[in-house]
DNA sequence: CGCTTAGTTGAAGCGAATCAAAACTAGTGG
DNA sequence: CCACTAGTTTTGATTCGCTTCAACTAAGCG
């Protein structure tokens, strides 16, 4: 359940070749700057389902995501959950950066398929940002974007309906998950299961579900089984995601 | 409706003898190195109900809440509006932050009480932080801090109840109105009115009222009128907002 | 004092949740 | 290959919490 084996050692040269580096925090430094980086960095690889860290426990470190997806949960005892963020590769986990020593994780994190991490001690990381300034402008940069990304997410869970709910996950997800590859491939994967786009919009599976048979019914997307889409409308599908 | 009178022309000194200087960002700063925050500075003057800024305006600025309450909204066409943020005294406003030029802001930005801003041009104020680090470290910290708060809004809009969520609202707004004062003084004023907390928690205004009457009679909530309160049984009020 | 705006209270309607069961999927082993 | 099981997804019937609509009350103000 919690933790995932730790990957082969930091061997030289794994930042210098990393598929991600452009895309994540670590685009900022200098090909020559990265062996600093390389140097303090621990992978770890989590399959899919397993728990990275959980709600309360002790935040002691920095990452990235390198493969992979994860959600951000946060769950009540009483079954009660809500997904509050997911992870795509070159994402960055660990919100706490800056607080005091004794930081406490406020979402549990778990990988939502095969997951792979590159992980940093906090203190480490800090110093590494004070050393390369324009880490932490680009941190701070991605920041704003989760902020603007979870404001933007308050207004699907506080003020739209059922449909438009659905709707807006699809094109979230179509919109991340697509960036990755030439962009307009119209075939992808939804990572998630219903029960977890369910936490994710704040719905129930069944709700999930009818939504989802309707815009097929409708011919907005075109399903291959129950996770893969072959193709979206996405101008109709943005009408059905409100505003 | 837009718009806001100037304050008095940045005289030597507004910086250096401002009440808030050590709880916002600006106290990363040593006293020698705020005349350079001073010297860009602009104050500005909103009355109630007035308009910053429109969601889908030229981001020109970056700011600094010095007094008074603020609103971050995002609002439909269709009369649907969600409040995704407040600001209090010594929050700052300007996500857009390390954007490309051309940067659009995403949200409305409007005076909930008489407020008074000090606004820095977005350029000017990066420069600033390259020249200060520790101003870029601690606006992270902020960007953070919003964050979370956000994630955990997110929560509440996705899964709590309307009692839950009404409890949860006064409790936020207690932590933040009465931080500013010393301590544990019991009474103090809800900044927004009943529609307002309405599209901040995602219910009607009706569902609100219904709520605060709730509490009241089971005398968790002393009120005096409609905004003031008198005191709130924080242990029993907690207990109401759920997890 | 009427007029307006904000808040409260009640009755009816509706959209999503809940409860329940069927249809699919995928894995396992005879 | 098929029967068996466990888990996920779909579909249907009913219920419930919040919204909507409507009327009323209270407070501020020319």
């Amino acid at each position: 359940m919690l933790g995932g084996r730790a990957l082969a050692p930091p061997t030289a040269g794994m930042c210098e070749t990393c598929t991600i580096r452009h895309s994540a925090i670590c685009g900022a430094l200098k090909i020559e700057e990265v062996s600093a980086l390389n140097a303090l960095a621990r992978r770890r690889a989590l399959s899919a389902g397993e728990t990275y860290i959980m709600e309360g426990d002790a935040a002691l470190d920095f990452g990235i995501v390198s493969n992979g997806v994860a959600k951000l949960v946060r769950g009540a005892e009483d079954g009660r959950a809500q997904i509050v963020g997911l992870l795509f590769q070159s994402d960055f986990l660990g919100s706490t950066l800056g607080e005091e020593d004794g930081a406490v994780e406020p979402n549990t994190i778990e990988a939502v398929t095969d997951l792979e991490l590159c992980l940093f001690s906090r203190d480490r990381f800090q110093s590494l940002m004070h050393r390369f300034p324009s880490l932490e402008t680009r941190l701070l940069r991605r920041a704003f974007d989760e902020l603007r990304f979870a404001r933007e997410w308050m207004v699907l869970l506080g003020r739209k309906t059922a449909e438009e709910r659905v709707a807006s996950f699809l094109l979230h997800v179509a919109r991340r998950v697509q960036s990755r590859g030439c962009h307009p491939q119209e075939s992808f994967e939804i990572p998630l299961g219903r029960a977890e786009i369910a936490d994710f919009v704040g719905l129930t599976i069944e709700t999930v579900s009818r939504q989802m048979t309707r815009l097929r019914k409708d011919e907005i997307v075109v399903f291959e089984g129950t996770r893969q889409i072959v193709s979206i409308d996405r101008a109709r599908l943005t009408e059905r995601a409100g505003f």
